[in-house]
DNA sequence: GTCGGCAGAGTTGTTGACAATATAGTTTAC
DNA sequence: GTAAACTATATTGTCAACAACTCTGCCGAC
């Protein structure tokens, strides 16, 4: 297995001995997420059982709730991977993000006052505009983050976020990429304004459209 | 669901040892979406893997893949329960299932030639219409079912595909009430008559909203 | 009579050992 | 020299016993 190094610097204390069976989960989703696990890359339950000091039980069932969510891929008796991205199925995931992305703007400015989101306007105004410029992606990315868990929390349904959220850790990676680009965080700080505006004057309807259309 | 005998009436002989993870999954799925389970109920470990002659630990697993999918309930040393289906989750989930279902309707349209639908057509026709009059909901279930099937299929998205599975488990039961309700059933085809009649014009948008319209 | 606590039964959570299977390396037959 | 068969190792799958926890019913103190 030609994977450089899936077991991170320190294994060691990466996480004390309080490591609860969530923890486990979101610990291993997180890393794969942002591909610190490689796609392909092979998951041992016994070496992750080690670094975490559970028993290989925990990691099973944290690997049965990643299967679930398409983080990894289980072969019987040949064990876990990390899913490979597949580019049909990224194309397959942008066509329900678009809609659900769609229906959470919506759902989110017709439960608020315009109001409330007069803090996220000002957020992506001139200070985000000079990140841009600058090539400070961490900071665009960071803010897109907090538009994007405002929104979600605002639409107030569990069912939808619980779906974006899914879909998010699948894209995460391929999303940063994307930004990287030259000109891509530009156009995409534009059209987040524009969706913001909308969402700032009231306008569910149009919001969602905007919104839609930047996916 | 054709499904042959989803739930054998004898527990014995549930296929010699031969009774893979998968299946005891799907058993309890359908138990619980079929409402074979009441919303409440409480589900023990040591009795579901004296009925399935699996281990608990197996029994565990399939509690974990439940769990994920909404289906039950589990609190830590307290067990599992059906998950009581909240009347606001309904709203949640039938907002998020518009749009998918939309989404799929066009997603299905765009894939296929519009003569592929001209049986389903055929079959919400006149037979379908007399199953309604008469009352022979199972029957109009049935090819709802059909049509829900084939139109996923050819949306070919298999995201989209697992996320509509995940909801209709949930709902199934309540739509079947709804059903049951004097002239609901003869409302629902008439609009299902008015998607399929776009579709087969091969109006992709407009099939799309029709779809959403009618849930 | 009511509250608090205590014991017993029942259920879930955890663990480690063992079995079954796949992989890699080595030998052997041709 | 190549390919098939075999052995050794590593990894996953399964299980049953044990530990921890929760709930119920009972008893006694006030």
């Amino acid at each position: 297995m030609g994977s450089p190094s899936i077991s991170p610097p320190s294994p060691r204390k990466s996480v004390r001995q309080r490591s609860s069976r969530a923890d486990l989960f979101n610990v291993l989703r997180e890393r794969i997420a942002r591909h610190e696990y490689r796609p392909g890359a092979k998951l041992l339950e016994h070496d992750l059982a080690r670094e975490f000091q559970v028993s290989r039980a925990q990691v099973r069932e944290a690997f049965g709730a990643l299967e679930n969510r398409g983080l990894i891929q289980r072969i019987p008796n040949r064990g876990a991977e990390v899913a490979r991205l597949d580019i049909s199925q990224m194309f397959e995931i942008y066509d329900v993000r678009e809609m659900l992305e769609g229906l959470c703007t919506r759902l989110a400015v017709q439960n608020t006052k315009p109001e409330s989101w007069q803090s996220l306007v000002t957020l992506f105004g001139k200070p985000m505009e000079r990140s841009v410029k600058s090539g400070d992606f961490e900071d665009y990315i960071e803010k897109l983050q907090l538009l994007r868990h405002r929104t979600s929390e605002a639409a107030n349904n569990r069912v939808l976020t619980d779906m974006l959220d899914s879909i998010h850790d699948k894209t995460r990676e391929l999303m940063r990429r994307i930004i990287i680009l030259p000109g891509r965080a530009a156009d995409g700080l534009q059209q987040h304004r524009a969706v913001l505006g909308a969402m700032r004057k009231g306008d569910a309807l149009l919001a969602e459209k905007l919104k839609r259309e930047n996916i």
